[in-house]
Formats: structure tokens, sequence, C-alpha cells
DNA sequence: GCGACAG
DNA sequence: ATCTTGTCGC
């Protein structure tokens, strides 16, 4: 896939919370994929020991779900996990990765929030906007809002509240 | 000052 | 994230 990123990726988390600043504006924060052919998942594995940091990706056909492709890509870590600032931690990789790619999936599920982000900027519309695709945030855990737990059955949800409401 | 805090 | 011990449910 083509990465089209518009700001470095060496930066402070001071610089990191500008750059934040700058992308706010470009995200699209709802909105609706018709017909998805291929849809990719990635995530990211640590080896702290050696200060590495490996990007997985795999595209299934949809509805299907049969594996299409796998992509996994290895790379230094150069930025310390700080809640707000994970995609400086792991996007580099992930786009590494997406670089890689052959396919080119119609929508994208990537851990970690997107919108529900104290800047509205989490690493799934960072990636949205690196990639101009479609993101998915996937979190298994809070990172800010309150909610009533959800259901255990397929589909249930539960409104994400700040401190004024929606 | 204290607690919360994706991965 | 990753690790390790202890508990719970099937």
């Amino acid at each position: 896939m083509k990465v089209r990123c518009f700001h470095p990726w060496n930066v402070t988390p001071q610089e990191a919370l500008m750059i934040q600043a700058h992308m706010r504006d470009a995200v699209i924060p709802r909105g609706r994929v018709s017909r998805p052919a291929l849809i990719a998942g990635a995530d990211a594995a640590f080896d702290l020991e050696k200060n590495q940091i490996y990007a997985a990706l795999v595209v299934l056909s949809f509805p299907a779900l049969e594996i299409v492709e796998t992509v996994v890509h290895r790379t230094r870590l150069r930025f310390p996990y700080i809640p707000g600032l994970l995609s400086f931690r792991e996007a580099p990789a992930l786009l590494g990765a997406f670089e890689r790619l052959r396919h080119d999936p119609d929508v994208i599920v990537i851990d970690g929030h997107g919108h529900s982000h104290p800047r509205q900027t989490g690493i799934a519309c960072h990636i949205g906007l690196c990639l101009d695709r479609p993101v998915i945030g996937c979190a298994k855990s809070r990172l800010i809002g309150e909610f009533r737990e959800p259901g255990q059955d397929r589909g249930a949800r539960a409104k994400l509240y700040n401190e004024h409401g929606a």
C-alpha cells in the first residue's frame, strides 16, 4: 500500500501533541463501507530486551474470512508507551508493514482507539490518515470516557460519554 | 497533590 | 505490551 505521512516520527512527546492537534481536523470520525471485498487486521508485539517491535498484518476476504495475505515487519522501538501517544510507538512499524502489503483492503481494523481519544487522534485515526483508508479502532479497554458495561451478545453496545455527553 | 492512563 | 502466579469453569 501507499503510505503518505505528513510529519516525522522521530519526535518528542511535546511535538507529538502538536502533530495530533494538526491531525484532529483532518479526521473523518464516522462513515460506512458499502461492500468490502477485503478487510485487514493489524496488531503489534514486542521484544523489550532487543528493543524491537513486530507489526503483523492479515488480509481476509469478506465475508468468507479466508486468509488472503499476511505480513510481519520488525523495526526498532523509538518511542515510549505514553497513554494518548500510542501511535508514535506503534504506527511506524505498522505502516512499514502496510508498505509491504500487496493487497488493498477496503477497511482496516487496528488495535487501539481511534476517535475515543483525549484529542480524537488515536492510532486508528492516525493510521487512517497515513493510508487514506477507513479504519476501525478496536481497543480492548477504555482510554477515556464513561460507559455502562455492554451485554455479552454479539453486537451488544453501549454509548461512551465524555464530561459533557455524547 | 492524587488517581487514571489504548498498548 | 509481556510475565507469572493463583483461581474459576468446563
